[in-house]
DNA sequence: CATGCGAATGCGAATACTTCTCATTATCCT
DNA sequence: AGGATAATGAGAAGTATTCGCATTCGCATG
């Protein structure tokens, strides 16, 4: 019963929200425009509108569910926030998305917003490329 | 005489491009908007549309002679290309850009791509954080 | 378990940023 | 200077996202 995650986040439960929250934790792709998170909800035969699939991804990013990325690609992508911190590689070809975790990279990045003066809040860090895949089709 | 900049990068030297490259050279800010190239066209009484900033730019962009940039705003922002590659670091209050350079974090990206496969093309990193002076401030 | 209040939703209009279309104009080669 | 060709300006069109508001729903209460 996720609706108690729903509520431990300040939010009410409802079906919307319960809808978008198993769209995140089920779908095949971990990184989701709100325009997939929709598509997918009307397949599922949900009657949800596109501005309240933005106005609870938002609310989900603001209560720590889900954190949003900006790739390189003009819109937000959603990710369920699993606690873990990463970042990410992708493939500039056909789009695909892995992600690292590198200790060395986040401390340098602490050392370096000290050495600014600036006490850091937050950082993204995006790696583009050609995935092997796309590197043997060339 | 700027006109055999950009003939050299293949493009005709144009009143519009080299209002525009003026503008990107001299501005206070290294980190302008379309917008803000535009507004600064008007106030310099210039006639050029903002369709002309955004097509300039963009060949500008792929040029080689200008970077841009996807800050956590929604809307690009275009800094001219000096050869030296170079991070961000932003502040969240103010909007104040640093930039920064560190050789430890490009060797690890570089090793990570490799190590995941991936032939690397490009990364962003953005540090974000309070500036010194918003700390003081608040 | 019925009920009411405030919060949440759906819809379409509105906004922000960017690109496109096309008639007009400017650039540059000769 | 003249003409082929590319560039421009203006506004329409296209995305991505947010807003306003009447209606509906969740949930604490009786």
């Amino acid at each position: 019963m996720e609706s108690q995650d729903l509520k431990k986040a300040g939010l009410k439960a409802t079906l919307p929200r319960l809808k978008i929250l198993d769209i995140l934790e089920h779908s095949r792709q971990r990184h989701l425009s709100a325009e997939d998170v929709y598509k997918a909800l009307l397949e599922g035969g949900e009657d949800v509108g596109l501005a309240t699939v933005y106005r609870v991804l938002t609310q989900f990013e603001a209560a720590g569910l889900v954190r949003r990325h900006h790739f390189d690609e003009g819109h937000s992508v959603f990710e369920l926030e699993l606690g873990e911190h990463h970042d990410h590689i992708l493939c500039v070809k056909c789009g695909r998305v892995d992600e690292f975790y590198d200790e060395t990279i986040e401390d340098r990045q602490q050392a370096i917003a000290s050495k600014a003066g600036y006490s850091m809040t937050d950082h993204s860090l995006y790696i583009y490329g050609i995935c092997p895949a796309c590197q043997k089709r060339a």
